[in-house]
DNA sequence: GGTGTGAGTGAGTGCATACTCACACCTATG
DNA sequence: CATAGGTGTGAGTATGCACTCACTCACACC
């Protein structure tokens, strides 16, 4: 979309060490932000730390991203798009091996959540901003049609299929927010046993 | 748990105008606090405007709870509580109509998050900075673990059934949060789509 | 060598916020 | 009446934060 600027990049691949160009600062700056954002949410995240942990300056953070909601957009943007993949992924790989793929990217996503707590968090405080900042709710309107056009078309199913699916997975977030798996009572088992399938036929 | 007080409440039911005990104070201030916290969330409300809210100054509102972590937990309860309270009393007057008590729950489910937007809210913040603050997350744990009984004793569901029916209601949750009933599109139109029974009987 | 442009920063500014402290005011009881 | 203890506050303090500004430095091209 973008008209990307034509300009060669120089020190990316190797040579000269030194200055790189703001667009790969910027995809820097995002990857250190995921953790900080994912651990203290948005209000929390100090923009001191994000920088110290992305190696630059506070200033030149405020230079590539004029406000802190621009770039908490640009995270959840890219939590986005990599749970996209991951999904996708996981999809193509099963029907590859001619397993079910509904099945198999509702384990993909199991096993994402549990590999990648990150960006199960971004999810959590995104959807808890939402409300207030309206171009965080657009990204993660965004994530859902995404989400939601990758299952339909590899999977096939039903809205209501889907609507499953949708729903095991938002209750994965949870008690993954609140480690139900830790406790030991009926409820957290119920809640956190994902054994039968998470995505039943039932044609 | 803790021994309450058992001196007489005097200035509550009429009489004399002029102070309250703190008891009753914390009770108004917890309510005050519900609205501001579920608009902007734990980080991003300020005490001074829950202390305005609910007619004190700041200060006795830090005399009534230490910390403001402490004044969210009780809001947080608080929530849960009223959270169970509405469906126990959607339960029982199913009961009585003689429908389904799962189905009954579930429509109180939807009719309960689209008339108090702000419990669902307190939900949603709960479960965002429950990673972060212990507290919060045993709060969250015991208002599942409470509904969780509640859901099983009322609707006898299996485990599984049990699963659904609160993997929908997180479904409803997210998609309140970023408005999707706003979205005209598919997806949009396929996960706020309730009215086929989220809590399908299998037996 | 000179010059223009973009990368990068040290050192702030101003404001909001959680929490404190010394004090005033009710009111129930002896 | 005195006084003890609970209710309530005005006026702070200390800190942390988003964001700014004036400035330096690296590099490409002439």
């Amino acid at each position: 979309m973008v008209p990307v600027s034509d300009k060669v990049k120089k020190a990316s691949s190797a040579g000269s060490r030194s200055l790189s160009t703001a667009e790969e600062r910027r995809e820097e700056l995002i990857d250190a932000a995921i953790p900080v954002f994912a651990e203290k949410g948005y209000h929390a995240a100090p923009t001191t730390e994000i920088a110290k942990r992305a190696g630059i300056s506070q200033a030149y953070l405020f230079r590539l991203f004029p406000t802190k909601e621009e770039l908490f957009v640009a995270v959840v943007e890219k939590s986005c798009r990599r749970m996209v993949e991951t999904m996708a992924v996981a999809a193509s790989q099963a029907e590859k091996e001619g397993v079910e793929p509904g099945d198999a990217m509702g384990l993909a996503y199991g096993d994402l959540v549990g590999s990648d707590r990150e960006l199960l968090l971004i999810q959590l405080h995104a959807q808890a901003v939402s409300p207030a900042m309206p171009p965080v709710r657009k990204a993660m309107r965004d994530c859902f049609a995404d989400l939601y056009a990758l299952g339909s078309e590899r999977t096939g199913g039903t809205a209501d299929e889907l609507q499953n699916w949708f729903a095991h997975g938002m209750l994965i977030n949870v008690m993954t927010a609140i480690s139900a798996e830790e406790v030991n009572e009926p409820w957290a088992v119920a809640l956190t046993d994902f054994e039968g399938d998470c995505f039943p036929r039932e044609s």
